[in-house]
DNA sequence: GGAATTTGAGCAAGCGTTTGGTCTACAATG
DNA sequence: CATTGTAGACCAAACGCTTGCTCAAATTCC
């Protein structure tokens, strides 16, 4: 995760997610942090406008509605994870290694500084209007489709056993779950957990 | 699950869950298919009203408020589904029987006929209200209790490695992802995913 | 001074819920 | 046997409130 600070600003350099500084990235992650501790629908445009400052009427200045803002916190999650997965597996070309790496990146998207905006991904899918899940879906399709090559070269390699579409839907349900549970500080560090879900995955002790 | 319906009419009897013939349990069985498509707050007391071809004031001659059938959908799905667990295991003596039951059960409360109940429970807690949580609490605690013991014991007799309380949380949220991506008739059965599951809890092929 | 931003009042729609009353079935009464 | 009483189920209408969102005017910024 050492890198996590310059790949977020190259990616707001490059126009890819919204300056955190600027105000619809106020409203951003305001509404990232709302949308996670109350849910998306409880969440009302006054309340984004009373944790930002900003009065209710003039949110709309900066989005347009408020699926869009939705729409925005998910895509810029998932761009930024996205991003972070490939420069994390280029330098791994050891499979046990990359699969660890797909498993501790999911692990920090969850429950690290992006938690709230990936959690919102998960959670309030539903919720999304139906433009807004064409767009997200292929960001989507993008991210599993990683895990699936790599879930399976480790099959074939015989590192793991399970089917790998099977494993994986599996394990996504751990790790999403893991926001419900896990807490910093506690006695198991992200590390920790890293290596459980590894054990999991692999059926050996890491 | 051959005593499923047995049970369930032995709790009918008892007065512990509602008779889903009457205008009661027709409105907890819509509802909790309601709550499961479209989500609790998405539903309207009218979305209810209309499948159940009751006027919406009506439905408060039943329930005293939209809170009361959800909290009611919850409490019936884990009675019910608790006196199954118990009933499952009282046969079972043997470890590895147990673990398995344990992961069956769940799996069928999660993608069986009480699937769309279970899933409310699950994804709809953060809406129910304060005094709908502590009473679910207590069912859900002997609930987990049970699967604790179970670990606890399979554990020091070396089927499983990994700590019984991680485990327990992240074979939660396996369980609990099932509903988004498995289908009945699919190349997949509820017994093959049990083997699966087994297999990541113990690391053994089944 | 023009463009971008902010303001705060307010609208239309939808929400859970309440109300007052009707209908039906059946038991009790005379 | 006819009448009355009772209780549960249901209906139609509406109330009070909240919601996402709009808009014309005011303010700020370059």
């Amino acid at each position: 995760m050492e890198f996590s600070e310059e790949i977020r600003n190259k990616l707001i350099e490059d126009g890819r997610i919204t300056d955190p500084k600027s105000p619809r990235g106020v409203v951003l992650n305001t509404a990232a942090s709302l949308f996670r501790r109350k849910g998306y629908l409880q969440t009302t445009v006054r309340d984004i406008g009373r944790e930002t400052g900003i009065l209710p009427g003039s949110i709309f200045h900066h989005y347009r509605s408020k699926d869009e803002i939705l729409r925005t916190v998910m895509e810029e999650s998932i761009v930024l994870n996205l991003e972070r997965l490939k420069r994390a597996l280029e330098a791994r070309p050891d499979l046990e290694d990359r699969l660890r790496t797909l498993i501790s990146v999911e692990l920090y998207a969850m429950n690290g500084e992006t938690g709230e905006a990936w959690s919102v991904m998960v959670d309030e899918w539903r919720n999304l209007s139906d433009q807004g899940k064409a767009t997200i879906l292929r960001l989507r399709e993008e991210y599993e489709g990683i895990w699936l090559e790599v879930l399976r070269e480790a099959h074939q390699a015989g590192i793991v056993t399970m089917e790998p579409d099977i494993l994986r839907k599996l394990l996504a349900g751990s790790l999403h779950w893991t926001p419900t549970w896990f807490r910093h500080g506690g006695g198991l560090s992200l590390e920790d957990l890293t290596d459980r879900v590894w054990q999991l995955a692999t059926g050996h002790r890491p």
